[in-house]
DNA sequence: AATTCGTGGATAAAAAATATCCACGATTAG
DNA sequence: CTAATCGTGGATATTTTTTATCCACGAATT
């Protein structure tokens, strides 16, 4: 079971929009830039980031990606689930039902068991993931090379209003 | 995120196992010719299960695979992680380090919060599936042909039985 | 009006999962 | 004793899914 690699940089692209100042946004390629991953496929999460009512799209020049509402009410899950889709990684194949088993029909109108209990399992997964909102997870703050205190992200953001104010 | 077939058919084959009466075996043919799949594959599952102290095997004619404890000491999470590998779904890779990020090294020393939050989710997943035993999974009943009430499986094993008693 | 951006579908490349096969050693029924 | 049966474990083929890329189009802003 693996999860896949656009989720982690979903997540980090949408924690770093939400370190953006009032007004501010980011193009898909700047976020692509900074997190080192390929633009192309970047954007295919920002859309689905987008169409779950995540971010929002600025068009034009100047144009790029914002957060849609506020940090405390995007929660990881909501991440996940845009980019993953909501079906749950255990798929019932209904195995009981194969092979030459003799057994009435009847049983089978009752859930399998198994079935029920590794979806509770996920249920608890994604109510744990709910709980963790962007805010929760901040912005990480760090020490530059000029001694001074940055939030993550902001020298690239300082770096990328100078380049755009060309 | 998708979980492997393979663990379906590890637990159900399981399951299956728990029900034989005392000196009981069932061959990896048997179980796959059972569920509807394919035995190589199957096998490759059992044979993960037995590594993992959760099956035995006994080999020779009339051999085959057993429990190697207590339905209730076995738990949906043994299963799992014997078919799958204990390694997590989500995969730090360590985005934040990537790309023209001038913010100093010192950063990174501290474990990354998206990490550490969708570990946390995987932890209560696993603790949820830790809860559940072969014995609360229990063994589905089922009205038969002529009507009698029988475990499920038990008319297969009879059939199986009948085959092996020639 | 030209530049810059996102949209969305089509498609190619890479990686996993799934499935199969074979030669070997161990065990036990007959 | 010996022949049949079973599991072991590695190698390998097949299929499916994921990941990644590309291109033509429409929209908005300077």
């Amino acid at each position: 079971m693996k999860m896949g690699d656009g989720v982690e940089q979903a997540i980090h692209s949408v924690a770093m929009l939400s370190g953006l100042s009032e007004g501010g946004v980011l193009s898909a390629a700047a976020l692509a830039e900074f997190h080192g991953v390929s633009t192309s496929y970047l954007l295919k999460h920002l859309q689905a980031l987008s169409g779950a009512g995540i971010l929002d799209t600025v068009p034009g020049p100047k144009g790029g990606y914002r957060l849609a509402k506020a940090p405390k009410e995007i929660s990881l899950l909501d991440i996940v689930l845009a980019v993953e889709g909501s079906t749950p990684a255990f798929r019932c194949a209904e195995i009981r039902q194969r092979g030459p088993n003799p057994v009435s029909d009847r049983l089978f109108a009752q859930p399998c068991t198994i079935n029920a209990a590794m979806l509770k399992a996920e249920r608890v997964y994604r109510a744990e993931l709910a709980k963790t909102s962007l805010a929760d997870i901040g912005i990480e703050l760090a020490t530059v090379d000029d001694g001074s205190i940055a939030a993550r992200g902001c020298a690239f953001l300082e770096i990328h209003e100078r380049k755009t104010a060309r």
